[in-house]
DNA sequence: CGAACGCTTGAATCGACTCAAGCCCTGTGG
DNA sequence: CCACAGGGCTTGAGTCGATTCAAGCGTTCG
């Protein structure tokens, strides 16, 4: 799919979008760049002069620890902005990285810009879209602070699969989800031990499976029980189920 | 200070403002507020029309748990817009409310929204604005998930100090901060023993002291190397310190 | 003066982490 | 084609630390 396409579908998620800034959009020239698993996008202190819109596959932002070890922020799939932010604010505060192999397509922020204060209601969408992702942020600040393990894992499970699916990268019950138990620590705060102990738990629960690289919804309303998920804070226009 | 002139002082922490830019501020009519400690200012689910500044005082942002508990988001003081986000997301995810007595300002929706349009580059100024403070719950994931508890709490210290130095709210080493123990333990996902028995830790630092509401600073190189605290993801323009 | 609230502290429990060993699968090189 | 090395996953045992529970203190406010 062009990136265009995938642009305007994701902002239609929550704003509308007028036919000339739809236009607008498609005047946009995006680069196209593959990437390998693990590669990161940006670092921590780069100054991007473009932003980033994922293609395919997955993407991840992390804050580098002084211990060497990395705190995953969020999980970002075809449509999203991973680096949104970078548009106003000049140096990057954490790094992006592919979680398998993945495609993204970047803009300048000059033609971005310049697209903005043509079509104001376009920047408006893309605002909206940097305001979602903090609303993101916040809730990964009570998911890790204030639940329980099990809690917390589904959760996050509810989310990316509630994403994936408002996106159509679901496939029947089945989201391709690389990450390693190790990378799902980084992200949850727990060790890994502890990771695949919480998910041996969570499968007994028969609600869902993840592994290899593979999350197995089977039960929806129970997981959404157990991860306390209400998708409020993802402000979705059109709420899939 | 008149709402404007905080609200100009604010937006220069990291944006540059014209004199055009600081005219149309000066045209929007706010409403100041007088808030008791703990009244709630914003609640969860709510659709506001009009935006806040604080005027004096401390403002929380917090999630309402199902337990009934709370996790608190995110602190402010005065300059600070705890919800800039309502102007493109209609529903609150969370709860805003008063942290003791303090003051607040708000403008209509539209009357900003008119003077944004008029002035993009203010537009720019509030929308980095936001996006700073997406930075801020980033460093907050990472604070309460992947730093030991002492640390956890020096960095809350760090930041709400260098901040409220950044707005001149600081007198000589001393920062007025009521919050609770209660509230201190459901902003850093701890326990309120565990807040307590951190407190002692802290104080045998001789880097800092938190008690009855007033958080004094004797060794902020200390303190910072105990928090690991890095101001840089706080994109202001000017590092005071 | 009594009640309520917030802070403080100790003791016991529980849970997560670390450490360690072993497994499976994959990819590589002999 | 098989052996081996490495990475990721799994699991158990022991340790450590945070939580819970509980009691007591001080201050404030009605």
């Amino acid at each position: 799919m062009d990136a265009d396409r995938i642009v305007v579908n994701k902002l239609k998620e929550h704003s509308r979008l007028s036919s000339d800034d739809i236009a607008e959009i498609k005047t946009l020239s995006f680069t196209r760049r593959e990437l390998a698993g693990h590669e990161d996008l940006i670092r921590q202190g780069d100054e991007p002069d473009k932003s980033v819109v994922v293609m395919s596959g997955w993407v991840a932002r992390y804050h580098l620890l002084r211990s060497g070890g990395r705190q995953y922020l969020s999980f970002h799939m075809a449509g999203d902005w991973p680096d949104s932010q970078a548009l106003f604010l000049d140096r990057m505060d954490h790094a992006v990285c592919a979680i398998g192999s993945a495609a993204v397509a970047s803009v300048q922020h000059k033609e971005l810009t310049r697209a903005i204060s043509r079509r104001p209601s376009l920047g408006f969408a893309i605002w909206r879209e940097t305001l979602v992702d903090a609303s993101i942020f916040r809730e990964a600040i009570t998911n890790n602070s204030a639940r329980g393990k099990p809690a917390r894992m589904a959760h996050l499970f509810c989310e990316l699969f509630y994403r994936a699916k408002a996106l159509g990268h679901v496939d029947g019950n089945l989201l391709q989800l690389p990450v390693s138990l190790i990378q799902l620590g980084e992200a949850l705060g727990m060790a890994i031990a502890t990771v695949n102990r919480t998910l041996v738990e969570l499968r007994a629960s028969r609600a869902v499976d993840f592994r290899s690289g593979t999350l197995a919804v089977y039960h929806w309303p129970r997981l959404c029980a157990i991860g306390e998920f209400d998708p409020g804070y993802l402000h979705l226009k059109s709420l899939p189920r």
